[in-house]
RNA sequence: GGGAGCAUAGCUCAGCUGGUUCAGAGCAUCUGCCUUACAAGCAGAGGGUCAGGGGUUCGAAUCCCUUUGCUCCCACCA
């Protein structure tokens, strides 16, 4: 076949891929193999591929292909995520773009929406994975909210409800209000901010110029003083009608309505005078209880904190554990509710402007000073504030997952690979909070719950089942209901948090939860890999591995890969807003998919993040071109059948027998340590140093002469290993030579060939004398490069025998070096151009040619390095201590150097005694 | 506030159980080559006080302490 001199990825990847898809490569089945299972991190449905992707897909692809092509049943199931909150909010703005807002239309029409909008962008993104190679099982796409998810989701809910791990609570949530939807703490992102810190003033109820409660020496300050929160002694204040106030620094001051009590810790003595008293909030006019808890910061503000049980976490707890009244004064958007009593119906943002202004009015408002607070924002709505809320949720007990689920993690029995997140992963479990796992959507997973008629006021009565029949059933079995219809049943609304399917994945993708006994779930789970984001762990990776002990006693995967973040070169983290992130389709065209994965792979070390740069996917596509013109060298070359294999050649294969031997092992066992950066590393300079520097150089017939067949036949069978060994990391390329070399009948494709077995241990002799040798060559070259001497005017080589000298590799030493002649001498020459490579002294006859002074001068500088190297071996060796403690190993080792040292000085002294 | 991690050549990073000439690789830079596989290439070269300080050890880039600088995670002082 006629080569162009340059690859050209474009035209043959898709080829190649679809070759792969026609012959269902990536398919498997259950069979008698040992299997190897990757599930996909499922990308949202509606997503697009962005350089993340790109990183963890390429892995994964590494791994499987990998494994498959060392006779693992390798399958690797691909899939999406319905991802609730994202994709919900995504149909939410496209029908606001046409006018349409969520709340007039019914679940029904808006679901139709949902899914219109899922079925006309979902999947995209793994079409996209197929131009990175990646050898999925497509047969087996799953979706999160396909009917075998969906009803596992549904009976996992139900099994979790019979076992009493799921409750139904009142809780502090993080509200979006937009979205109106509960988001977890993890979906909570602070911002810091510069806000303002206004200073409230509480009157204490009670008859005007009270000293009640006052000690001696209390200061007493006037509405115009100034305030110093750090002073150890009591603090009151009066106004003009010498009336006492309190006065509460807040951030919220538009959440006043809802404040139940104020507190004070009982250990400060600013305010002691406060105790067992009551406080009037401003304009609201209410009486609340002043009360006593250590959680108030003495030094924060005044030491004064007002108490808002509906909307604060931290007086959320406090007013549970003072029995306090709690009041909810926001409706579901974050305006005012009736229950407020003022600025009914205004958003709470106008709110507190319009409280500023009239607190001010009543001169009930101290001052007002900057303060730099932390916001909480909606991931999904970055410029929603959070709003805490007191919410009828769905919790999931964690305690139980958390006992079952940190153990197989903490001894290795799941690997994390680096080991690091091992401690993030305790933290997290042996603090664990219960899981609120209902959202307020419609995208996703309807909670199998159905609400029975009660009374107003009554407390809820509901039943749990997979169906509206089932939950029937149930109710009408209970007291009082025994004439319910089914219509009757109010169906929760809420929808379960997106992890709560995604914890199933490793499960439900083999149907493990509906069938727990078939085939596939007993032959693919345990899965094999995991390669994800360490931003997850605790949303998913923990929670798999829950699920997996729960409902099948079993790990969801035995090693977890844990990935970077992609980067720009600048360090800035990829994304839409800063313009940084580039379309790995574009560059994919440009660089090719090989080219993208090797940019990938040369930069990712497990758990770092990946600085990208566009360059890497350069040298990707530059490493490709070398790997296909390696190819056109050795397939232009004729065959002679009757030729003797030259000299140099069976050298040449007596040497990289032992360089594949020593790097195939080096590169397995950096696969087995999921070091994959530094395998793929190995890999590329072993193709392009050893192989095509060295060896091609060394067996290559000269210009337009043939080849014998016993050296194209190795040659061509080292190209196959190479191939092989390059499979997993650059799919496209090796397939497109593996095909036209064909090494191997019968098997169709190189996805399926095996990876090169390894016989026995690398000698490392025969390596060791071949590193003379290309020490000796590189010295010839730099003779060459010296005295201005051309590759092609042969040279003579002459050299004073000793053992080092590499006799047995003399062939490759005369044409690599272009010597004409090596001979051994025993009389110095010093007219030649002199070199030292470990203790043999080499000559290189110049003719005059030789700058005396420089020569010497080069000698003199190494002298003065190797005495001060013996120097230092020496100092070792003459300390007793080192003597009786170092090893023995070490200590031979040590005279082996002082022996080199000795020898090599001699031979530098021994050339300058000849120069001169 | 709690926890974890990082700091090695201009850049990105290896350096695994402390010990081989251990101070490395790739990229970038510089020099010389358009040598018939490859200029997306070849042959060479320069470049680092292993962040600072202290300690353990016969021996430290590697282990311990400390200072400095940076990153991430968790918590969320109104």
């Amino acid at each position: 076949m006629q080569l162009a001199d340059k690859y050209s990825p474009e035209q043959i990847e898709q080829k190649w891929y679809d070759f792969w898809i026609a012959e269902n490569l990536f398919h498997s089945e259950p069979d008698a193999r040992e299997p190897y299972t990757i599930v996909i991190p499922p990308p949202n449905v509606t997503g697009m591929l962005h350089m993340g992707h790109m990183l963890n897909n390429t892995l994964q692809d590494v791994l499987v292909r990998r494994a498959r092509m060392q006779g693992k049943n390798a399958c690797w199931v691909p899939g999406t995520d319905h991802a609730s909150i994202a994709t919900e909010a995504k149909v939410v703005k496209k029908l606001a773009e046409q006018g349409i807002k969520k709340s007039d239309l019914t679940r029904e029409e808006f679901l139709k929406h949902a899914w219109d909008w899922t079925n006309e962008h979902g999947g995209i993104i793994l079409k996209q994975l197929r131009k990175l190679g990646a050898s999925c099982d497509w047969e087996r796409t799953a979706f999160t909210m396909d009917e075998i998810r969906s009803k596992s989701v549904i009976r996992v809910f139900c099994d979790l409800y019979n076992k009493g791990l799921i409750y139904r609570g009142l809780r502090m949530v993080n509200w979006d209000p937009k979205a109106q939807t509960a988001l977890s703490n993890e979906e909570v992102i602070y911002r810091e901010e510069k806000s303002k810190l206004y200073y409230l003033k509480y009157y204490v109820d009670e008859a005007a110029g009270s000293t009640d409660g006052e000690e001696e020496g209390a200061v007493v300050l006037n509405a115009t003083d100034a305030f110093d929160p750090t002073v150890k002694h009591q603090i009151l204040h009066r106004d003009a009608e010498g009336r006492r106030y309190a006065v509460v620094a807040t951030t919220r001051p538009e959440t006043i309505m809802g404040d139940t009590a104020m507190c004070i810790n009982p250990k400060d003595p600013k305010n002691t005078w406060l105790k067992g008293k009551s406080v009037i909030v401003p304009l609201v006019n209410r009486v609340v209880p002043i009360i006593e808890d250590r959680y108030v910061e003495i030094e924060f503000g005044t030491g004064c904190l007002k108490v808002t049980p509906a909307h604060d976490v931290n007086d959320y707890m406090l007013g549970k554990t003072h029995n306090l009244e709690t009041i909810d004064i926001f409706n579901a958007d974050a305006t005012i509710s009736e229950a407020g009593g003022m600025y009914v119906g205004m958003d709470r943002m106008d709110v507190r402007k319009q409280i500023v202004k009239d607190l001010a009015e009543a001169n009930l408002l101290e001052k007002v000073e900057d303060y730099d607070n932390k916001v909480g924002y909606s991931e999904r709505n970055a410029d929603t504030a959070v709003e805490p809320r007191l919410c009828m949720q769905w919790f999931l007990r964690m305690q139980h997952f958390a006992d079952i689920a940190l153990p197989p993690v903490m001894n290795d029995e799941i690997k994390f690979h680096p080991a690091k997140y091992k401690t993030t992963y305790n933290n997290w479990l042996t603090n664990i909070q219960d899981w609120c796992i209902s959202r307020q959507l419609w995208w996703g997973h309807r909670i199998p719950a159905y609400f029975l008629p009660t009374a107003e006021g009554a407390e809820e009565k509901f039943v749990v089942a997979e169906s509206r029949e089932e939950a029937l059933a149930l109710a009408k079995a209970i007291p009082g209901y025994e004439g319910i219809t089914a219509e009757e049943l109010r169906h929760d609304e809420d929808a379960l948090d997106t992890w709560f399917s995604s914890w199933l994945w490793p499960l439900s993708l083999f149907n493990g939860i509906l069938d727990p006994d078939n085939k596939e779930i007993n032959y693919y789970y345990s899965t094999d890999d995991l390669v994800t984001g360490p931003d997850i762990i605790f949303f998913w990776i923990a929670r798999m591995i829950m699920a997996g002990y729960e409902w099948r006693g079993a790990k969801p995967f035995k090693n977890v890969y844990f990935t970077g973040i992609v980067r720009d070169k600048l360090g800035r983290k990829m994304s839409k807003q800063l313009g940084n992130s580039p379309d790995p389709l574009d560059l994919i065209a440009k660089y090719g998919a090989d080219g993208m994965r090797v940019a990938m792979l040369m930069s990712t070390s497990a758990g770092n993040d990946v600085m990208f740069d566009e360059a890497l996917c350069e040298q990707g596509r530059n490493f490709g071109n070398k790997i296909w013109n390696a190819y056109r060298l050795i397939n232009m070359w004729e065959v002679d059948t009757t030729l003797e294999q030259p000299e140099a050649a069976k050298e040449a294969i007596t040497w990289f027998d032992e360089v594949m031997r020593e790097r195939i092992a080096r590169i397995n066992h950096d696969m087995e340590q999921y070091r994959i950066s530094e395998a793929f590393t190995e890999l590329y300079r072993l193709f392009w140093d050893d192989f095509s520097g060295w060896y091609l150089e060394m067996v290559k017939p000269a210009y337009q002469c043939p080849a014998d067949s016993k050296t194209i036949e190795r040659t061509k069978h080292y190209f196959d290993q190479l191939l092989r060994l390059l499979h997993p990391f650059m799919p496209f390329i090796t397939e497109e030579i593996w095909q036209d070399l064909k090494p191997e009948e019968g098997v169709k494709s190189i996805v399926v060939a095996q990876q090169p077995q390894v016989d026995r241990e690398a000698d490392t002799t025969i390596l060791a004398r071949f590193a003379l040798v290309e020490e000796l060559i590189t010295a010839i070259r730099n003779v060459r490069k010296q005295k201005n001497i051309a590759q092609k005017e042969a040279l003579t080589l002459n050299y004073i025998a000793d053992e080092n000298y590499p006799a047995e590799f003399s062939a490759v030493i005369a044409k690599m070096g272009n010597i004409k002649a090596i001979e051994a001498v025993v009389e110095k020459d010093a007219t030649a151009a002199a070199f030292i490579v470990k203790t043999t002294q080499y000559f290189v006859p110049m003719e005059g040619k030789i700058d005396k002074e420089a020569e010497l001068k080069k000698l003199g500088d190494d002298l003065t390095y190797y005495e001060g190297f013996l120097a230092s071996v020496m100092k070792k060796l003459s300390n007793e201590r080192f003597i009786s403690s170092a090893p023995e190993k070490v200590v031979a080792n040590e005279r082996a150097k002082q022996a080199d040292a000795e020898a090599k000085i001699a031979a530098i002294k021994a050339q300058m005694e000849a120069l001169k």
